[in-house]
DNA sequence: TATGAATGAGTGTTCATTCAT
DNA sequence: GATGAATGAACACTCATTCAT
């Protein structure tokens, strides 16, 4: 590691985060020792030690930034005017790549959230983030006549997030990813065409209870 | 614990097994020691190895009963031919009270399972009977009409074991139990009010009725 | 170490103790490790935890009995009438056997305890049990007229302890034994002896009172 | 630290021993880190191994300058001919303020020296500069008929020296300051006033005014 | 001179597992 | 069957010391 820059200990946090994220992933948190991470890093114990108080520290520091790439994925599917099924569908390979090379961290994560309050904070504001994202994405459908204005619009997002990731535990179940594809699609499809549907006067849209029905 | 008899030994493990369920929902899994369970059931540590072979073994098998009231929740709330917004509301609530006792249990199986193939199995296992149990219920409501013929059943039944799987994993982010009640019960309206909708408006989509009788 | 007897961890605990002494003197409370002490009793470190929380349990245990030794001495050499300087003597002569085996261990202690006040407290309540036996054993010797009405016991008793605690102190900065024990009964002389001398005026003391204001 | 000037170098050294001394004094020897040092100092860790070589060779170093404020108050409490209690009382005054800012630090000196021999040198060497101190004392004393003939002067002045460092021994045991304060005195007073006594009391005993004024 | 990032050996403590009784 | 004392392999964390800058 170079020295002496002034970003440089914000560089070496981020190096090692990313080693513990690779470890912790590849573990789980209890199986993972600071030892394996330093390896990981090519670093010593102790280096580690320089940037984060303690294993703790450093796993919570880790579920802070674990989310980015989660978030960066929900904006680009989500984030837009897009048809829904559209970036459900975009939103749901994204993901999968990504949670590929977590098999279970996000489990490891909320098992020791349901143990340790300041964990459980971090993971509430992850998700009020999440849920923002969601919520503008479903408002902005009702604009646009998607979502129909029976919905219970902050609900229904929780419930979008809930099913995603109800989705990986159904793939750490043995679930096979075109089975998840389809439950995920399927219900997507239930909420947002069946609206659409109730919503909408055949006039309006003529071709979709067609294709749905034959 | 008593001795001598003949079933004993099974008596013996299923006793070993409850208080295994309860110390590792308390604890967790790492957390908990073989000394917590057998001091639980008021035995020497040693007596636990005779029944089973190391922790983790005991861990595996206690999955493997664990969904047991899971499973007597989903038959008794959904093996019915019920309104299914009242039978997801009650399988919700009695969901609640078995899950607050078992804060993050499920998620440490996961993140376990994520690595233990024959963790994995065990869960496929069970997943396959919840799959079955809400896809009997399913097929029963299309019969019912309730469900509309455009529904693909089998995802839509994983779907709604994911969705409650996920408001679990946001009730260990904070999620108040109204939040997710209020998610869980959108949802599940999204998709059956909305079949029940459209079902309600035959001269809307003329072919439906026909395809639901049939 | 034999088992299953009911005293078994009574034994155990006392058989540590005594390898903790040997090995704190030794080498110091920090530099004395719970692998010392384990292996000097040919056990594993993890027996010791089997007995003792912690090392620093085992320090505090270690010190409530160190004192036996210690009181015993006392006891034999000032628990009796006899001639104060012999006493005195004898008590040096003994005194400096045991604590050839101990060479920093009370430093040790103290500068523990002076940070840690678990420890004060035990050596508090030694030390009480020491001014007990002195101050008995002055008392003694004013009825004996060894010891001048003009004395106040308690503080002598204290200063005779100090005297013998500071002894080892000089001790350890390199005075010789014969130093010691020529500083040791000086003391003792200077203050029994003058005592005596004013005390036996042979008419015999009316005159006390007289001789005190001078 | 500013730099260039000559006894620089000596400058420096002293600044460190000064905030070992204090660093050392609140946390013990073991306790202390090169850190804890370091930061008093406002001191990079590398800097002090500028000046010394090691953590131990730092303490020797402030082993050797220590004792300078005790030897300060030696002198001025001991170094005249006044009166030998109230020479004592002003000592014992001095004293307590001087070592209530270092609880421990004597005796995790002692407890190191004992296993030390370079450290044992030095206590020596200082050791034999308060002896020489009071032994003048007592040398004037004797001149002055405060201290006896019959008194062996060395031995004396080394009690005295064992009698103060063990009343800090037994302060650190939970005595109170004015219990430590009586016995002192009451110990000193024994010592001297009775050979003081002696000497007032002519008629008492006719030989000892003629060794006094002779 | 001075810095402070990095090292790496070391230590207290835990706990699943074993086995003599 | 049951016990619980003992084991021993880990592991988180610390800190004196070094050295490139």
């Amino acid at each position: 590691m170079p020295k002496v820059v002034p970003e440089y200990k914000e560089e070496a946090k981020s190096r090692i985060l990313d080693a513990a994220n690779r470890v912790f992933a590849e573990k789980g948190y209890h199986e993972a020792t600071m030892d394996d991470i330093a390896k990981r890093l090519g670093v010593s114990k102790g280096a580690i030690y320089l940037y984060f108080s303690s294993k703790e520290d450093l796993f919570e520091a880790m579920c802070k930034t674990a989310p980015q790439a989660f978030k960066e994925i929900l904006y680009s599917s989500f984030g837009n005017e897009a048809n829904p099924i559209q970036s459900a569908t975009e939103f749901f390979d994204k993901m999968l790549k990504l949670s590929a090379s977590d098999p279970g961290l996000s489990f490891e994560i909320l098992s020791e959230a349901s143990r340790n309050p300041a964990l459980k904070r971090i993971l509430k504001r992850n998700h009020a983030e999440y849920e923002e994202v969601l919520t503008g994405f479903l408002t902005e459908g009702r604009k646009r006549r998607i979502v129909g204005d029976n919905v219970d619009i902050r609900p229904l997002a929780n419930s979008l997030i809930a099913l995603w990731n109800g989705l990986e535990t159904l793939l750490v179940s043995g679930l096979s990813i075109d089975e998840a594809r389809s439950a995920w699609l399927e219900a997507l499809k239930a909420i947002f065409m069946n609206q659409h549907t109730a919503n909408h006067n055949p006039q309006d849209r003529p071709s979709r209870p067609a294709s749905k029905t034959g």
